[in-house]
DNA sequence: ATAAAAATATGTTAAAAAACATACAAATGT
DNA sequence: ACATTTGTATGTTTTTTAACATATTTTTAT
C-alpha cells in the first residue's frame, strides 16, 4: 500500500510531485487504496463521485451510454492518473462510467482534503487546470474526428492513439493493451462487425498483424497516412 | 469601454465577480478592447493566444476545420464569457478558430497579468477549474451525441441547445440567434442541404416556424422528444 | 471433459446520409 | 438597375455504414 503512495505521490509524471512533505502526509492520512478486478465496475453514469480517484496500476476504460444503450469510450485511462476528477471539479455526478480492463489499484483521496490543499497550493490549480484543459482539446479533436472520418480513417487513429497512450512492448510492434473488438468499435464509433472486417481488411494490407487480442503495427506511417485522409 | 469593462469584471455571470478592488483595478490597466464586425476572425486553428480573451458583446461561433476544411462547431460563446481560454490554460495554440457571427466587444487580458491574479486567488482557479470542467463534460456529450443520434435528433438537439444558450425574443419562441443553414448544419454534423431539409420538415410538422434564418419554436416538448429518441 | 456462452469472422441486405444536380430567391456590389 | 454572388430549396443517385444472418472459434462454467 506504501508502493501505490509512493506511485501516487512522488511519481514524476503525477500532478502531486509539487506538494511538500506535510501536504503528502495530509493526503495519505486521508485516502484508501482498493484492488479491482479486470471487468469490475468502478463508478456508474450518474452516481456522486465520493472522492478524487488515482489510478495507480492497472487500465481503465471511460464510456458512456448513447443512444439505445450504445457504448461510446471517451478515455482510455493509465497509471499514474486521476479518474473521474471532472465530475468532482464541475461539482456534478458522473457523466460517464468507469470499468476496468485490467486488475486495478485505485486510491481515492476524500473531497474536502482535496479542496484544503488546493486552496493553499496554486501549483496544483494550475496543474488541475492545465490537464482539464488539454483533455478538453483531445475531447474537441475526437468529436471533429469520430463525425468526420470515414471508418478506416477513424479505426487508424484509435490504433494510433492505443499506441501512443500504452506505448509498444519490447518488440517495438505491439500494442500494449488489450482490447476486445467490441471495445476497440466503441473507441472507434463503429459497429464491432465493422471493426472485425476493418481490423483483418489492414492485417491483410501488411499495415497491422493480428495475433487474437495482439495488435501489431507493421507500417505506422501508412496507419497515420489512413489516419490523416480520414 | 468603462462600460464594457463594468460587465466583465463586475457582471454576476463573471468568474471575475470574485476579485477584490486591487485585483480588478490591475485588470483594468493590463487590458485592451477592441471592436469585431460581424464575420470577423477574432483567432484562427494553429495561432498562439496572447491573453485571455472576454466576450463583452456579440456572438461568437468557435469551430474546427475536419476532413476536407469540413467546419464542425464546437461551441457558441455568449457574453459575458471567455473566447480561447483552452488554450490559453493548456499552454498550447489554438485548436479551434473563432469568427464574430455579430458586432463584437472584445477585451483582452494580458497573460502575465492573469497569471499573476490566479496565483494569489484561489476562487478564481476555482471558478476556471470549473469551467473547464464543465465545459469537457458537455464536449463528451456533444461526441456522443454528434456520433450517434440521427439527423433529425441531431437537429432537435442544437435547436434546443441554441434556445438555451442564447433564450428567445420577447414573443416567447423566436431563437435569439440568427444562423445560416451553413452554420446550422456545421453545429449539427450534417451537410447544408441536409439541414435545410430537416428544418423544413420540422416546419411542415409544425414543430418549428421558419421566417428567413428566425426560428420560432413551436413545440418545444416535441422537439425535445426526437432529440432525445436520438 | 463437455456444454454453454461469448467473441470473432464474413457474407448479404437495408437504411441513412452524403454527394450531386438544378432551380430559385435574396443580398451585394457596381 | 443590373449583374454577380451567395444562400435556400428540393429532387435524384451513390456511398457508406448499420443491421441482420450465420458460421466458426475461443473462453468459461459446470
Amino acid at each position: 500500500m506504501n508502493v501505490e503512495w509512493h506511485n501516487i505521490i512522488d511519481n514524476q509524471m503525477s500532478v502531486f510531485s509539487v506538494l511538500n512533505t506535510d501536504e503528502k502526509e495530509l493526503l495519505k492520512r486521508n485516502s484508501t487504496c482498493t484492488l479491482y478486478k479486470k471487468n469490475d465496475i468502478i463508478y456508474k453514469e450518474g452516481d456522486k463521485p465520493s472522492g478524487l480517484i488515482c489510478l495507480s496500476k492497472g487500465k481503465v476504460k471511460i464510456y458512456k451510454e448513447g443512444v439505445g444503450g450504445r457504448e461510446q469510450i471517451v478515455r482510455m485511462a493509465k497509471p499514474v492518473g486521476f479518474i473521474g476528477y471532472r465530475a468532482i471539479f464541475a461539482e456534478q455526478n458522473y457523466l460517464a462510467s468507469a470499468e476496468a480492463i485490467e486488475d486495478c489499484v485505485i486510491c481515492t483521496i476524500e473531497k474536502e482534503t482535496l479542496m484544503k490543499i488546493l486552496k493553499t497550493n496554486s501549483n496544483l490549480s494550475f496543474s488541475i487546470i492545465r490537464s482539464l484543459a488539454s483533455e478538453l482539446g483531445f475531447s474537441n479533436n475526437r468529436t471533429v474526428t469520430l463525425t468526420q472520418k470515414h471508418i478506416r480513417g477513424r479505426l487508424a487513429e484509435s490504433l494510433v492513439f492505443l499506441k501512443d497512450t500504452y506505448d509498444l512492448e519490447k518488440d517495438n510492434a505491439t500494442i500494449k493493451v488489450y482490447l476486445s473488438r467490441e471495445d476497440i468499435a466503441n473507441l472507434s464509433n463503429m459497429t464491432t462487425s465493422n471493426a472485425i472486417r476493418t481490423l483483418s481488411t489492414f492485417a491483410s494490407e501488411k499495415i497491422i498483424a493480428l495475433d487474437g487480442r495482439k495488435i501489431k503495427i507493421l507500417d505506422l506511417k501508412g496507419l497515420e497516412r489512413i489516419s490523416e485522409l480520414g
